[in-house]
DNA sequence: ATTGCGTTAGTTATCGATCACTAACTAATG
DNA sequence: CATTAGTTAGTGATCGATAACTAACGCAAT
C-alpha cells in the first residue's frame, strides 16, 4: 500500500484522464478504470476529487496552464510581429509534444451541458484570444500589420491554427505537425505582415 | 399503433437523434429515449438501424448532404472568385438555419474511435476541403487571388469558418451568424484577393 | 370488391454489463 | 494517537441489445 499527497494523487489521476480521454476517448473514461490505471481503487478517487466533473475540471485548469507556458515562452520578445509568429509556433510546438491534449481541446461537446465546465473552457478560448489579440494591437501600431479589424485577424490566425491541428488529429497524428506549422505560417505571414524586404530577409535567414 | 415505411421512420430517428445531441450532447443519446421522442419503443428502433453506430452514420450521411446543397447553391456562378463568397456564405447561412448540425460537425470525438464513422467524417472533412481548394486553384489562374499556397488559403478559409462557428456554439447561439460571417468576409477579402477597384465597387454596391 | 397470407413495423418484458458513487473498515504517516 | 490515504463490498440507475409475440400493410387469387 503505497501512499501518495493528495496533490500528487490528483496530478497522477489527472494525467491518466488525459490519457484515457486521448486513447479512447471520454466516453471510455471511467472512474474504475482510471483508479486501475493509477494503481488504486474506485473509492480513492473520490478521496481526492468529490466528483467526475471535478476530474473534468483538474483537466482543463491543466489546459490552462498551457497559457502561462505560452506567456513566459514570450517573454523577452520586443517586436510584436516576432510575438505572433512565435505565438503560432508554439501551439504547433507544444501540441506536438503533447498531443493528448488535443484531444481535451477538441471536447467541446462535453463541456458544454455542464455551466461550470462551459465557463472554464470559454476561459481557456477567451485567454488565448486575449494574448494573441493584443499582440495583433501592438503590431498595428508598429504599422506591420495589413490594415484589417484586429478581431477578425486574430480569429483568422486561430482558426487556422486549429484547422491544421485536427487535420492532424484525424490523420492520427501521422504527419510533422512542425514542419506543416512552418510551411503556413509562412503562408500566414505573407498575407497579413505588410511588406518588409529588410526583415524578411532576416526571417529568411534565421530559418534556414 | 401508427406505421410508417422504413425510410420514413429512419428519417425521423436521425432527426430526434440530431436533435437530442444538440440539446443534451452526444452522451443523453439513449436509444430508448431516442425511441421515446419519436414515439415508437426501443426495439422498434432496431428494426430500421441494427446498432447505435449506424444511427450515427445515418447523422453523418445527412451532414454529407449539405455539401450537396451547397454544390447546387453555387451551380451558375461562373467567377471563382464570386464562388469562394458564396462558399463562406453559404456555410453561415445554412448553419445559420440549421444551428443542430454543428453539434455533429464539433463532436468529432465521438467518431475518432470508430474507424468507419472516422471515415466518413474525413470523408466530409475532405469533400469540403476540395469544393473550396477548386474554387481557390481557379481563382489563382484567374489572377484574383493573392500569390500563395493554394491548400494553406484553402485551410486558412475554412478555419476561420469554423472558429467563428465555435465561437457561436459556445455563445449558446446568441449573435446574428450570418451578420459575424458577413464582416469577416470583408476582412477575408481584403487579404486573400487581389487589388480589383472595378469589382471592388461593383461588390460595395451588391452589399448596401 | 373481398378474402387470405406473407412481410414488416410495432409491442412487452428482460438480459447482462457498466455507470457514478458510498458506507464501513484498515493501515500508513507525521 | 489523530489524521488521512487506502481498502472491500455493494448501492440503484441506466446502458445497448434481444427474445418472443402481435397488429397493420400490400398484393395475389378468388
Amino acid at each position: 500500500m503505497t501512499r501518495f499527497r493528495t496533490e500528487e494523487r490528483q496530478a497522477q489521476i489527472i494525467d491518466e484522464a488525459i490519457r484515457i480521454i486521448h486513447e479512447q476517448g471520454y466516453s471510455a473514461l471511467a472512474i474504475r478504470e482510471l483508479a486501475r490505471q493509477v494503481g488504486i481503487t474506485e473509492p480513492a478517487i473520490y478521496r481526492h476529487f468529490t466528483s467526475k466533473d471535478e476530474i473534468i475540471a483538474g483537466i482543463l485548469d491543466r489546459v490552462l496552464q498551457m497559457s502561462d507556458t505560452l506567456l513566459s515562452d514570450l517573454a523577452g520578445i520586443s517586436s510584436a510581429r516576432e510575438k505572433i509568429r512565435r505565438f503560432v509556433l508554439f501551439h504547433f510546438d507544444f501540441l506536438s509534444e503533447n498531443p493528448e491534449i488535443t484531444s481535451v481541446v477538441f471536447s467541446e461537446d462535453i463541456f458544454r451541458l455542464n455551466p461550470i465546465l462551459r465557463l472554464k473552457l470559454q476561459k481557456i478560448v477567451d485567454s488565448r484570444y486575449q494574448v494573441l489579440r493584443s499582440f495583433v494591437d501592438e503590431a498595428r501600431r508598429e504599422g506591420s500589420l495589413v490594415d484589417t479589424d484586429a478581431g477578425d485577424m486574430t480569429i483568422l490566425i486561430i482558426g487556422t491554427i486549429r484547422l491544421i491541428v485536427l487535420d492532424w488529429r484525424l490523420s492520427d497524428f501521422d504527419f510533422d505537425l512542425k514542419a506543416r506549422g512552418d510551411r503556413i505560417l509562412r503562408t500566414l505571414e505573407r498575407l497579413i505582415f505588410t511588406e518588409d524586404p529588410e526583415l524578411d530577409k532576416q526571417l529568411e535567414g534565421r530559418r534556414e
